[in-house]
Parts: structure tokens; C-alpha cells; sequence
DNA sequence: GTCTATAGCGGGATAGAC
DNA sequence: GTCTATCCCGCTATAGAC
């Protein structure tokens, strides 16, 4: 309550809009799922997002904000361990009844359906968390975790897209064990010499 | 034209259907966008498919039957044929100007706002899938050019993941050499004494 | 800041003529 | 088999009262 109130309406919808974006989709949700929870009418939203285009620049926007924030905080761990905080991080995501997928991957199937800023934005989530894992598999390499024969940009390209699908099918499937399994696996084979 | 013809009415909708599945979602295009194709009423298209349930159970049919025609066809090919040929049609769908994601993939998205006949049929594609890819990497482990150490499970997990996570990616930066670096990557990884 | 009311569109679906 | 016409619904969005 020092800095920002966490329920104040706006940041409740945004919050909202975020789970309901990793469930449903851009496109599963509307004004009125969002109203419907928060317990007022629709039309009260446009009073803090203009459009549904505005709203999901302010989701994606908040994911950045959201990752930079983080990636502070873990500044100075070692990259193994970093890269399990990450995990940790997805897999939370699928535990028990969240039912939630990576929020670029819930853009996957709507991704020619939003408008060109909302691709831009999508872009630039994923590139700031592709970044971040090429520097952090760079710093594995120099502490001897991560395999040198690796190369670090199709190395973060794999682990992303690993994860991104792995947690699609989990969700598919129901079940998580086989995102547990696939991590598993994959972390064995970028750890190494 | 021996047996069916390949220009009828039901036919063109259904493989419109299946592109734009592919390239908007199952919730990104309608009856509309199919008819405007066709040239025909939307209204027509009810008389081929009662409603927009039954046209997308008939379209993952159509994947179903296609991949168990495909299957028998390349029956008798070493593991590592039958994988690059997996692999070669999935990178097709990417290529120059498809921009498509695999089906089972286009739902990801989409899947809390389906039915459960429509889950239960998407499922159905994923799981055979599934079988052949361990079925083909067992093979690959008799043949030794798939790693024994590698588990068949979660291999083909590993395997089905990088594959529907990396052909996302690859659309969304609009680029398809990362998913030809990931995939020959992930092979290196797989092959093995 | 939240409301009611309404406009305009596009979706799925049906009835019935041709 | 394809058409017109129509229905009902949910969506985004706006205007204006409170």
C-alpha cells in the first residue's frame, strides 16, 4: 500500500485480463467476462482502456515490466539456477487448476487476428525473454553448467519453443507430468562440459 | 476422379477450413470467410455441415485419416527417413506465404473455448501422433540411430513439443531459420549410438 | 468512477423459396 | 444445392445521466 494500491480497479482488470488472456485467448475473453468478475458493468472499462486493443497493449506491457523486474532480482544467482527459477516460473503456470499456457504462446493460434501493434508488443515480449536466455546460457557456459558445444542462440530458441509447446500439451493432455519430464530431459542435455 | 472427387463443394470447404484453422484459429474465421472463398451464402454451407462444431470434428476427422494414410505409406522407410519427412511437413507449413502452425497447435489457444467433443477429437490427433513418433523412435533405437540412452516417452514428447513450439515461433517473428536450426539441433541431440 | 441505453457489427443458426 | 430473409446472440464502442 505504499506505492500503488494492488485493488484498485484498473490493476484488478489487468490482472484479470492476464489470466483470462493465458486460459481463453485475446479473443476468448471480452469487456464483459472482465466487468462480470470484477462485479461492475462493461462499459465502466472503457473508462480505463479505450479499446480491448488498448487493454492488451497494457497486458503485454505489464509482462515486460513483469520480466525486467525479475530479471533484477535474480541479477546475481548463478545462471543454473536461473534457469530453473524460469522453469519454475511455466510450470506454475499449469499446476493444479490454473490451466494457464505462456502468455506468447496464448497468441499463437489469435496471432493474425490482432491489430500491428499488438504483434509489435507480442514481439517484443518475446525477444526481451529470448535476450535473457541467450545471456544467461552465455554466463552457464562461462561457469561450466551449460555446454559449450551449444550454440546460445539456437540454444534459447530450443528451450523456448520447448517449453512453449510443452506446457500447450500438458494443458491439452491435463496432465503436467510430462511438462516435468521434457524439462527435465532438456536441462540434461544443454548441462554438460 | 476415380473415386472421389477432389473439387466438390464439401471438399473445398474443408480444405479451406483446415487452412484457415492453421492460419487464424478455429475462433479467427467463420461460416462467412469460408463462403466468401467459396463464392457461395453461408447459409449454404449448412447444408453441408449442420454446425461449426460438426464442420471442425469433420475437419481433425480429415487430419486423422491423413495421418494414418501417410503412415502406411511410409511404413517400411528406416526411422530416420520417417522423421525428416515428419519434420519436412511441418517446416511446409511455415514456408513462404502459408503461414500456418500445426493444427493441434492452432487450438492451443482456443482449447478452453471449444466443446468437449471437439477436445476429446483434438486429443485424439495429438495422441496419434504421438504413438507413431515412439513407435518410429523405437524403431530408430533398433536401427542405432536414435540414442538408446533417450527415453521413447518423454522423447517423443521432447520431440512433439520443440516441433509445435518452434513452428509458433517461427510465424510469429516472421522468419524460418531458427526453426530449421532448432530441428536440426534437436535431431543432433536425438541420433546417437 | 460507474451507471443505463443504445448503436452497429458479425457470429451461428433456421425456415422456406427456388 | 443454393438462395433470401430473418432471428438471436455477444461483441466493441459511444453518449450522456448520476
Amino acid at each position: 500500500m505504499a506505492t500503488k494500491s494492488n485493488s484498485d480497479t484498473k490493476t484488478q482488470a489487468l490482472n484479470l485480463a492476464k489470466g483470462y488472456l493465458q486460459t481463453l485467448g485475446f479473443n476468448g475473453f471480452s469487456f464483459q467476462t472482465i466487468a462480470d468478475a470484477l462485479g461492475i458493468k462493461k462499459a465502466s472499462l472503457h473508462y480505463y482502456f479505450a479499446s480491448k486493443e488498448e487493454m492488451g497493449l497494457a497486458v503485454m506491457e505489464d509482462y515486460i515490466e513483469g520480466h525486467k523486474v525479475w530479471a533484477k532480482k535474480v541479477h546475481d544467482l548463478p545462471s543454473k539456477i536461473k534457469l530453473e527459477k524460469l522453469i519454475k516460473g511455466f510450470c506454475a503456470l499449469s499446476s493444479k487448476k490454473r490451466d494457464m499456457i505462456c502468455p506468447v504462446g496464448s497468441f499463437s493460434s489469435d496471432f493474425n487476428t490482432v491489430t500491428p501493434k499488438m504483434k509489435k508488443k507480442i514481439k517484443q515480449f518475446h525477444f526481451l525473454i529470448r535476450d535473457w536466455l541467450m545471456e544467461t546460457l552465455e554466463q552457464g557456459k562461462k561457469e561450466g553448467t551449460i555446454k559449450r558445444s551449444l550454440d546460445t542462440e539456437t540454444g534459447a530458441d530450443w528451450f523456448l519453443s520447448t517449453l512453449q509447446g510443452a506446457i500447450q500439451i500438458a494443458r491439452l493432455r491435463g496432465e503436467q507430468d510430462s511438462l516435468k519430464k521434457i524439462v527435465d530431459t532438456m536441462l540434461e542435455n544443454f548441462h554438460g562440459k
